[in-house]
This record gives structure tokens, C-alpha cells and sequence, in this order.
RNA sequence: GCCGACAUAGCUCAGUGGCUAGAGCGGCUGUUUUGUAAACAGCGGGUCGUGGGUUCGAAUCCCUCUGUCGGCUCCA
């Protein structure tokens, strides 16, 4: 049933991406297409317009020559060509892209650019078989090759909305011609493509960017460059505590805290192999001192061996944790960077462990825990996928380790009954890993933690520990990192909450507002301010010249989980009234507490970093 | 980096070749002393992102640079 379902949407967004083609073949007769598939909610079709740009001003007129042709439900003809028939139809439309994929598929059997690079360089491809007809569909005078499926005629395609238009490179090869991507959703019915457009309504609502400035939590300067956001005192609350709780779980298991510096000398990452993997992404640093060449640091691993290899280890010292949180450097394309998600200073909440082959199983264990426990506190579901090495021989160190380590990962990750699927192919070429993904309040999963087996870099640098036998070994690398990059994270994390951060990461975990300037009441707000401050929390007084209703707004617009209007009821009775954010009140009724107990309490969810309030 | 769109006050935005560039919010000052989502009045605030060009005249048209946003992974 859900099948038939899915790939009758299939059908048509296929379709669709088949009818926007022909409408603007319609508008722009000389158009060349491209290719036209299926994407996630919708479809989209790559085409060359020559010195024509189209816009989303265009949109209009392409949605109605669209619709034009669904209300004329002309019926989809599929019919086969052998493939030399196809190729002088290509050359007669003047179709080059077309009759470039045709060539593919006439000598290769694909049309997919990874197969066709692995047959340029005489590897066997996947689909290698060769292909001897092809398909097309036609809708009135439109005939587009295409292997579908189509849904029966162009009446029956549900409801559609142009979103965006981009340059793609034709293949996504940059040396190849740039073409216009017209992007489109697709769905059933108008109510789902009503309620995915209320979807995007909500997740720009939730744009951390948005919410980054209206909620003061960081700002980019011109001055100081892209990529490069700066936290203002409330943002800063936020790293500040993710990074303390990161730090906790992971000192809490064995990891001890390193620090060091943000420069190195270029040699470090020759050694490491970096240099001529990254070497393009890292920021030079020149010394006017010496004629050393230094570079900010990409990654932290290669000082971190460093600090491994400065005395000699014992088999019986094992495993060494290092930890330590900390920000690296990476020159990313201009065209990349973004809000927090992409950034070019990136602090992770790294860590390194150096370990026996028969410890790998447990030190997995441990770091799998972990990361349950930290995304169970946010509140977000975590989904894992486990990703080996395959037959090929691209990557390094001996076969039986492989092995061993990925059944090591598979089994500790059951023991932590975490959702998980393998992947074979997808390990990096030093190690298997575990790449951790969260799914947020909207339904987007998003890849946070990750864990990293490594093979190679121990190797490199010549690390070593003795064994019960008196015998050099080489460790094992275990890179860790929980939240990922704490910059990507606070990105995902902003839009999850849309700002209603819970109590414990809070910037400002009560408001106090004032009813009037009179001595006696300021007076009692600093007397609270003070106890509060005594048991950790962060208390603001809003004593501006305002009426009550308006302060409360400003606080509720701020996202403040306690708000306390405080006048001469509260220093007569010294009790508190609180009014609690909407989300974590847990009853309609807001009681009478003692200010001690309301403070004690608020510290205490804090502490214990509760998502609902316990008032 | 490439394609496209955009850039006007701290913020959100109006102003599309013609007088001194506007509004709301925020800020400041005064009045008010306020009880659970916006008191009232006044005052500030702009090199219209940068540099150049066209024009009698440019926020407005053209070019350049910088920045922001959507894409550049999805393969007949």
C-alpha cells in the first residue's frame, strides 16, 4: 500500500519535471535540456537557456503554461527506441545534453558520472550492462527521453509549486557548462502541499539566523568576516554550557583535559598526510620572526599525538584520553559559508583516545553512552549509521583489524540500543566510523556526533606503547566528538527549540520585573538577584519606566522561562507568583512558593537539566 | 569559486529619474508609578553597502568590489 503510494508520487513529480520541460520548451523554444528527476519533496530539470535568465519572477508565466497543460490531460505515451534511433532523434531535436547521455549509454550502460569515471579509468562499473533501447515519453508535440515512470496523462499530477532557481553545473562538474536548475514540489494533494509550505513557514520562523539576532545570541561584522560570527554575552551562555555538559560526560569516563595552541608549524600536517589532502583549506600564518611557515590549525589530532608521544606508554596505561574543546580553522569556499551551520572558526568538542585493539569494544561503549545521554537530555532522537570499508583495496592498515574493529562497533552499538544501519563503502580510508544523526522537531535529521577509528595516524607519527611482552606497539586512535562542531550544533539546536532553550541553558533563566521604581522595590529585586546569583542561576531585573503588560511581553518575546513581577504583595508576603514559558509549564496553575523554594527549585531543574519545569 | 536574487535608520520595511528620503518598533528626554503580552508626548537617528560611470538631475539606470540569501550532493 505505502509503496504503491510512493511510487505513485514518484510518478508524478516525474511527471511534473516532464511538463515544466515542455511547458518551457513552449515559452523558450531553443531550450537544450538537461536532466529532470525526482528530488525530495518535489522534482527539478536542468536546463540551458543560452543567454536567457530566467528568475522567479518567470515562475508565474511557466506555472501557467503548466497548467495549461494538465487542463488539456494529454496522455503520456511511452514508446522505446533502439538506441542509434534515439541518437539521430537527439541530433535532429539539437538536443546535445541529451545526446551526450545517450552516447553514455550506448558505450557504458549509465548515465551516472561516478560509473562513468570508474569506467574512463578501467574500473568495472555497477550497472555496466549496455543499454540497447530506450524510453520516451510524449505529451502533445512534446517527446522527452526519459525512462520514467509517468503517471497515465498530464492531468494527474496532483498539485505543484515552482520554489527556486540556481546555477548547476551540468553533472556537477565544474569545468562543464553552467545550466538554470528550475525547482519545483510536487504532492498528492493541495492539503499536503499546503502543509509542506506551512513546514518552510515554520522552519524560516525558526531560522537560527533569525532567531540568532532577535534573541541576541550572535552577530557577523562586516569587519571581521564571513564565516566568522561572533557570540554576544547570551550566545555565549549557550556554547558555554553545551560545552560544560560535553565536557562533563566525557571527563566523567576517564578523559583528561589538554589545551593546545591554535598555530603549528606546516611540518606538523606534512607528517600527518593533511597537507596534501587539505592543504587548499588551511589558513597560512606567516612568522616576520623566523622562516618557519605556520598554519592555523584544521584539526587537533596531530598536536594531540604529540602530547601521546612525549613519554614512553605502557600497555598498562591504556587507554590515554585526551580531551579537549576548542576551535579550528578551515578556509571554506565563500559560497559555503552561512549563519552558524558553516563556518570557517569551528570549535569542536574533540577528544582522543589511544588505546589496545581489544579495548576498542569498550571505549565505543563508553562514547556511545554518552552520546545518549547528551541527546536524550536535548531531547532529540538519535539515529546511527556504522560505516565499513568495502573489497576495494583505497584503504590502509592490516584487514584483520578491520574486521575486528567494525564487529566491535556493531556490537557496542547494540549494547546501547541505538537505532542503527551499515554501510558498507562509506568508511574513511584510516578507519571505520560511527556518524551520529539527530533528528530535530521538524523532521530533518541532521549529522552531529561521530566517532572515528584510526588506523593510520598512530602509524605516521610513530606512536607506540610496550606490550606484556616487552614489545613495541602501535595504538589504536579513537577521534570523538559529541556534538560535532558546536557552531552546527547551536544551528540545529536553535531551530529544534525555535529559542525555547530549557532551563538550564537559558541565558536568562528569570526575569525579575519590577512594578514601580520606588527604592524599597529595586531594593528587594537586588536582595533575589543576590540569593539567586548564590545558587548559580542568571537573574535579570527589568526596572525600565514601562507599564507591567509591557515588560511581560518583552519578556515573553525573549523566551525567558521564569518571569516574577515583584512589588509590594511580594515584599510583604516574600512569596513568588512565577509566570512560567507556555512549553515547559506542566499545569495551568501557577501556585504561590516561597522566594527560597522558587530559587532552589528553578537551581535544582537546572542542575539536573530538566526539560519541564517542576513548579 | 560559479549561477541567480538581494543590500535604504539598531530592527522590519516603504520610496522605481525630479523639492529637504519616510513609517512602525527600538533608543534618548519628559509626563506617568504602572500587577501578568504594547501608557502618552517630544527628540535624536541615514555618505540609501563600496568605488566608478550615464544624466541638467541618481536611493532609483549601467559597471566594479564587498556582504547576505537560494542553489551548485540528488543523474535518461
Amino acid at each position: 500500500m505505502e509503496g504503491n503510494k510512493d511510487q505513485q508520487l514518484h510518478a508524478m513529480r516525474h511527471s511534473l519535471a516532464h511538463i515544466m520541460a515542455s511547458a518551457m520548451k513552449r515559452l523558450w523554444p531553443e531550450i537544450k535540456l538537461g536532466v529532470g528527476p525526482v528530488v525530495e519533496h518535489g522534482f527539478y530539470y536542468d536546463i540551458d537557456l543560452g543567454d536567457t535568465a530566467i528568475s522567479d519572477a518567470d515562475f508565474p508565466k511557466i506555472e501557467a503554461e503548466m497548467q495549461k497543460i494538465i487542463a488539456e490531460n494529454q496522455p503520456f505515451e511511452q514508446s522505446t527506441k533502439p538506441i542509434a534511433e534515439a541518437i539521430e532523434w537527439a541530433k535532429a531535436e539539437n538536443q546535445p545534453y541529451k545526446l551526450e547521455l545517450l552516447h553514455d549509454l550506448q558505450r557504458a550502460g549509465t548515465t551516472v558520472a561516478k560509473d562513468l569515471d570508474a569506467e574512463e579509468l578501467g574500473i568495472e562499473a555497477k550497472a555496466a550492462s549496455k543499454v540497447e533501447q530506450v524510453s520516451f515519453y510524449k505529451n502533445g508535440d512534446f517527446t522527452d527521453l526519459c525512462r520514467g515512470p509517468h503517471v497515465v496523462s498530464t492531468g494527474k499530477v496532483g498539485a505543484f509549486k515552482l520554489m527556486r532557481v540556481s546555477g548547476a553545473y551540468w553533472r556537477g562538474k565544474e569545468n562543464n557548462p553552467q545550466m538554470q536548475r528550475v525547482y519545483g514540489i510536487g504532492f498528492a494533494t493541495d492539503k499536503e502541499l499546503r502543509q509542506h509550505l506551512a513546514m518552510l513557514e515554520e522552519a524560516k520562523k525558526r531560522d537560527h539566523r533569525k532567531l540568532g539576532q532577535e534573541l541576541d545570541l550572535f552577530v557577523v561584522s562586516d569587519l571581521v568576516g564571513s564565516g566568522l560570527p561572533l557570540f554576544t554575552p547570551r550566545g555565549t551562555v549557550l556554547r558555554e554550557e553545551l560545552i560544560r555538559f560535553s565536557n562533563e560526560l566525557r571527563e566523567r569516563n576517564g578523559f583528561q583535559k589538554v589545551f593546545i595552541p591554535h598555530i603549528t608549524k606546516q611540518a606538523l600536517y606534512e607528517k600527518s598526510g593533511h597537507w596534501a589532502k587539505f592543504g587548499d583549506e588551511l589558513f597560512l600564518v606567516k612568522s616576520q620572526e623566523t622562516s618557519d611557515s605556520f598554519v592555523m590549525k584544521p584539526m587537533n589530532c596531530p598536536h594531540h599525538t604529540q602530547i601521546f608521544a612525549s613519554q614512553p606508554r605502557s600497555y598498562r596505561d591504556l587507554p590515554i584520553r585526551y580531551l579537549e574543546t576548542t576551535t579550528v580553522y578551515r578556509d571554506e569556499k565563500t559560497g559555503e559559508l552561512g549563519g552558524l551551520s558553516r563556518v570557517r572558526a569551528i570549535t569542536q568538542d574533540d577528544s582522543h583516545a589511544f588505546c589496545r585493539k581489544d579495548q576498542i569494544e569498550q571505549e565505543i561503549n563508553m562514547l556511545l553512552a554518552s552520546a545518549r545521554e547528551l541527546y536524550e537530555t536535548i531531547g532529540m532522537n538519535l539515529r546511527v549509521r556504522l560505516s565499513y570499508r568495502d573489497e576495494s583495496d583505497a584503504y590502509l592498515g592490516d584487514q584483520a583489524l578491520w574486521e575486528s574493529a567494525q564487529n566491535q562497533l556493531k556490537v557496542a552499538t547494540e549494547a546501547n540500543n541505538l537505532e542503527y544501519f551499515e554501510e558498507t563503502g562509506e568508511a574513511a580510508f584510516y578507519g571505520p566510523k560511527i556518524d551520529m544523526m539527530a533528528s530535530d522537531a521538524l523532521g530533518r535529521e541532521h549529522q552531529v556526533a561521530t566517532v572515528q577509528l584510526d588506523f593510520v595516524m598512530p602509524e605516521r607519527f610513530g606512536l607506540a606503547y610496550t606490550d606484556e611482552q616487552s614489545e613495541a606497539q602501535t595504538p589504536v586512535m579513537i577521534h570523538c566528538a559529541l556534538l560535532g562542531s558546536v557552531e552546527r550544533f547551536l544551528s540545529v539546536y536553535i531551530e529544534h527549540t525555535a529559542g525555547k532553550f530549557p532551563v538550564w541553558m537559558a541565558p536568562e533563566q528569570i526575569r525579575l520585573i519590577t512594578v514601580n521604581q520606588e527604592d524599597a522595590t529595586l531594593t528587594f529585586a537586588q536582595k533575589v538577584t543576590n540569593q539567586a546569583q548564590a545558587l548559580g542561576l542568571r537573574v535579570v531585573t527589568d526596572n525600565n519606566n514601562e507599564s507591567v503588560g509591557k515588560k511581560i511581553r518583552n519578556s515573553e518575546i525573549m523566551k525567558v522561562p521564569y518571569t516574577v513581577v515583584v512589588g509590594e504583595k511580594e515584599i510583604e508576603t516574600g512569596e513568588f507568583v512565577p509566570r512560567i514559558r507556555k512549553d515547559i509549564a506542566v499545569s495551568d496553575r501557577t501556585e504561590s512558593r516561597t522566594i527560597e523554594e522558587f530559587l532552589k527549585t528553578v537551581a535544582h531543574e537546572a542542575k539536573g537539566r530538566v526539560s519541564k519545569s517542576s513548579l
